[in-house]
RNA sequence: GCCGGAUUGGCGGAAUUGGCAGACGCGGCGCACUCAAAAUGCGUUGUCGAAAGACGUGAGGGUUCGAGUCCCUCAUCCGGCACCA
């Protein structure tokens, strides 16, 4: 007998376990599902695809967990399910770690994907393995090079100078969606800082309201959380264009307001610095004031993103010299910019308000400017609120509007509507939607990205690449300097960038930047159907198979940046026509992090819980169903709070079941129908409840449950029914294929013991028997004056008198009556009788 | 400031959506097996109380025969947005 042996004949060995079945799966390829129709439904479940930054952490253990879990049950449940794999292995980290090794960053990813692969495989989730896709691959960012040249037909990718993120480490821009709120960079950590730039766009704020109206029909389907993020992040604002004249000016100048009811009040208008508007403006004055603006525009851009987001500080500006005329009364009114109006928000330029918007006001009072009331509000007593030019508190509330002309009695709500008229009829505004969102910034000047599909002639025109011309591929990093220096590295090749027209034999240059590795995973989902296919990025009838992902699991962190791309790319896929839906993902799942001791884990501060040590510790099965048992998904799992050692222990007990039944136990194919009764119910009471707890993502329950059923057996068995009673097979039975969603080794081995062919994976789930659910006896509580005063066991089949009956002759019931009067008796089969007394 | 979410034993959490609060597990305690320990198994474990019983789901109020669950007010924590006109 060879030691492995020994030990397994003790009992559970999740090593010899995963040793046997691992290359029964690897020949079996269970989960490869091909383009054939079949009669099936089919669920294409998702989990968000990993970054090869070195092995796999208990983050991705955590997320594919829930994922594998979701697509093994719908396995179980009879549907064809997709369950993809790939890596998205573009981008930074790869080209950072490449420049400090010297190294080039193929070697660095691919050797990280390799690791990452042979962790899986362990780890074992259902993946179809044949439809694997690398980013980095140019078979696939082909397809990214095919996606820009069709947004480029459309209008929907462009180029325009405008003041960009720029990351001074990584040194290279950033999309708006990259920088934190406070300021600095996701990725680096570094203070951003505003440069003025050339770059590559896509015209996501086109689809902006599409984007944040077709969220309704996520409601329910994805976290609340996630769509209130995304909602505040397109920040869609509903107002008012008001075109004021300028003075000495041909052109008038449109500001957007939310509130078109103050604009009697409006008393100064203010620019933003750094518009061309203020520009102008400034060009145009005096020398002092030119000079002024000047000093002005250079302190504004010298201030960080952090400096100028904190509103707690002092308003500063400069008057500019000019007035305009305010449409609806004529009068004159100074223009000042100051750097409290953004120069990339609605027109750059606002009218102020100072009497009904707090910062006008602090503007008004700081540089002395006029203050007047035409909305009075009232407080919760019905007084009117202080006059804002005393009180330095600006109304913003609903109230009465006054010294307004025409608007004057209205309310707030009606006052906007009319005061819109009023323009409309007067052709000097409209009513008019502005939004938070801009347009995705998608050029990176780095090298390991996808290279954009454009040709540069002397003459600055622009040709794209041909798309029969696709991919076109990277260069090689041989002899190219990597380092970050604030232009693309790509421009250093000088064979590459040069291409001669084969039309004019005119010299012209390739575009040198690199796509944001965004582009890359805004549509890999879409990949996956036609993973190998090199005639097009899918097929438009796999997408039609297998299409939307009918369950995405991932982190929160992605819920702006991925998801919106992600939204934006189906919209635009959809508009060519590729696909008949609107939105890439019907479900999503959002697990939470895995911490330690409460703080988030990191090599750098020790507290880190190794993947791979846990693996090898406890085992794939062990570790699954730890991270599915610790509490909901979407909730963070402190390492410190769970016991591997406990999950490792319920699997024992669990395999010694099939062990029992393997050893003295019933027959295959042995009728469950003369099993012991109860368990027979506990059984089907858990195959009845388990799919909708799944469905539900209550993994915590059902494992709580599969806990609770090997509990009861074990009772079943020891109590006298002993192993051989065809009710412990049938339980057993319904143990394997159920926690096979979480222990796929400790299940298949099971389900091996109870005398059945590999692979439980694939194993339709048994059907609950309806006669089994239903009970024949009752427990009936009973209250009185709602507290439970006993529990009385009765036949399910009582009447509403009878349990009223049988309450009121309870001894305890009615000793705690005593001599009060019963007022009232209330009767909910099967759970309760409750009786309300009054003093007699 | 605006928007969203959360708060249940020593700990992670459960509660069929208004009907027995604390399932399941961790930890603790006790017992069995063992020379002993580990492993395993069995029992026990919300608080107070000897018991009967009383109290108990962040705080306060309300609706209801009945509230962890619904409504109002508040506190604390977490997340998003924020000089966005």
């Amino acid at each position: 007998m060879t030691e492995q042996q020994g030990r397994e004949s003790e009992g559970y060995d999740f090593q010899a376990i995963q040793d046997r079945w691992l290359p029964v799966w690897d020949q079996l390829k269970p989960f490869e599902v091909s383009e054939q129709e079949t009669a099936k439904p089919t669920k294409y479940v998702l989990d968000m695809f990993p970054y090869p930054s070195g092995d796999l952490h208990m983050g991705h253990a955590e997320a594919f967990c829930f994922g594998d879990v979701l697509a093994r049950y719908w396995r179980g449940r009879g549907y064809d399910v997709l369950h993809p794999i790939g890596w998205d292995s573009f981008g930074l980290p790869a080209e950072n770690a490449a420049i400090k090794r010297g190294v080039d960053p193929r070697e660095w990813t691919y050797a990280n994907i390799a690791q990452q692969k042979a962790s899986f495989r362990l780890y074992a989730p259902s993946f179809d393995w044949s439809r694997v896709l690398h980013t980095s691959d140019p078979e696939y960012y082909k397809w990214n090079q095919w996606i820009f040249l069709k947004m480029y037909e459309k209008g929907l990718a462009y180029r325009k100078a405008s003041w960009v993120n720029w990351d001074p480490v990584d040194q290279t821009v950033l999309a708006n969606e990259q920088v934190l709120s406070d300021g600095t960079s996701e990725r680096s950590g570094a203070v951003v800082v505003k440069k003025k730039l050339t770059q590559w766009y896509f015209r996501i704020t086109d689809y902006a309201d599409r984007l944040l109206d077709d969220l309704d029909q996520l409601e329910g389907k994805w976290p609340t959380k996630v769509l209130n993020m995304q909602r505040n992040w397109i920040g869609r604002s509903r107002g008012a264009e008001v075109e004021f004249e300028i003075e000495g000016r041909d052109e008038k100048v449109p500001v957007f307001t939310t509130r078109p009811d103050t604009l009697h009040g409006a008393t100064f208008m203010v620019v933003a610095p750094d518009s061309d508007l203020a520009a102008e403006l400034a060009a145009g004055a005096s020398s002092d004031v030119r000079m002024q603006f000047q000093a002005y525009l250079e302190q504004t851009q010298k201030q960080t993103e952090i400096e100028r987001q904190n509103a707690d500080r002092e308003k500063t500006g400069v008057f500019l010299d000019h007035f305009a005329v305010n449409p609806v009364n004529g009068e004159r009114i100074p223009v000042w910019a100051s750097d409290y109006v953004l120069a990339d928000y609605g027109h750059g330029a606002i009218m102020a308000v100072p009497a009904h918007d707090q910062r006008d006001l602090d503007f008004a009072l700081k540089f002395g400017l006029a203050v007047r009331v035409v909305v009075d509000v009232l407080d919760e007593n019905g007084v009117s609120l202080p006059d804002p030019a005393s009180s330095g508190v600006a109304t913003t509330g609903d109230g009465t509007l006054v010294n307004s002309g025409e608007l004057d009695g209205l309310a707030k709500d009606a006052a906007i509507a009319r005061a819109v008229e009023v323009l409309e009829s007067r052709g000097t505004g409209r009513a008019a939607t502005t939004y938070r969102l801009r347009d995705w910034l998608i050029s990176r000047q780095r090298y390991w990205g996808t290279p954009i599909p454009i040709l540069h002639a002397q003459d600055g025109s622009m040709q794209p690449v041909p798309e029969a011309a696709l991919p076109v591929v990277l260069p090689s990093t041989e002899g190219l300097d990597l380092k970050p220096k604030g232009t693309s590295p790509l421009g250093g090749a000088e064979e590459w960038s040069t291409v001669i027209d084969p039309a004019t034999g005119a010299e012209l240059r390739r575009d040198p930047d690199t796509m944001d590795t965004f582009v890359d995973s805004s549509w890999y989902f879409f990949r996956f159907l036609s993973a190998n296919d090199d005639a097009q990025a899918f097929d438009p009838a796999a997408a039609k198979k297998w299409a939307p992902v009918d369950q995405y699991v991932g982190g929160v962190e992605h819920a702006i940046l991925h998801l919106l791309y992600s939204r934006f790319i189906t919209k635009v896929m959809h508009d060519l026509g590729y696909i008949d839906f609107e939105e890439p993902f019907m479900e999503m799942l959002n697990q939470g992090m895995v911490l330690l001791d409460g703080a988030k884990m990191s090599k750098s501060k020790g507290n880190l819980v190794e993947f791979a040590s846990e693996l090898e510790a406890h085992g794939a099965d062990a570790l699954r169903v730890t991270l599915a048992f610790a509490g909901p998904p979407e909730d963070d799992i402190d390492w410190a709070d769970v016991s591997v050692q406990g999950s490792a222990k319920f699997l024992a007990r669990a395999w010694r079941i099939a062990d029992d039944v393997e050893t003295s136990g019933a027959a295959v194919g042995v009728s469950f129908a003369d099993g012991d009764k109860a368990l027979r119910k506990h059984t089907h009471h858990l195959l009845a409840d388990a799919p909708g707890l799944i469905e539900s993502y209550k993994f915590n329950v059902v494992v709580a449950r599969l806990m609770d059923q090997v509990n009861f057996t074990r009772k079943t068995i020891d109590s006298g029914a002993g192993a051989a009673d065809p009710a412990v097979r049938e339980s057993a039975e319904a143990i394997a294929v159920i926690l096979s969603l979480f222990a796929p080794y400790a299940a298949e081995d099971m389900w091996a013991k109870l005398g059945h062919e590999a692979t439980v994976a694939l194993v339709e789930w048994p059907v609950a028997d309806p006669s089994l659910l239903v009970e024949d006896e009752i427990t009936m509580v009973v209250q009185v004056d709602g507290k439970v005063r006993d529990r009385l066991t009765l036949s399910a089949s009582v009447t509403d008198a009878e349990a009223e009956a049988a309450a009121r002759a309870s001894q305890a019931v009615q000793r705690s009556i005593g001599d009060r009067q019963v007022v009232n008796v209330i009767v909910r089969l099967p759970k309760i009788v409750s009786i309300a007394t009054k003093p007699a």
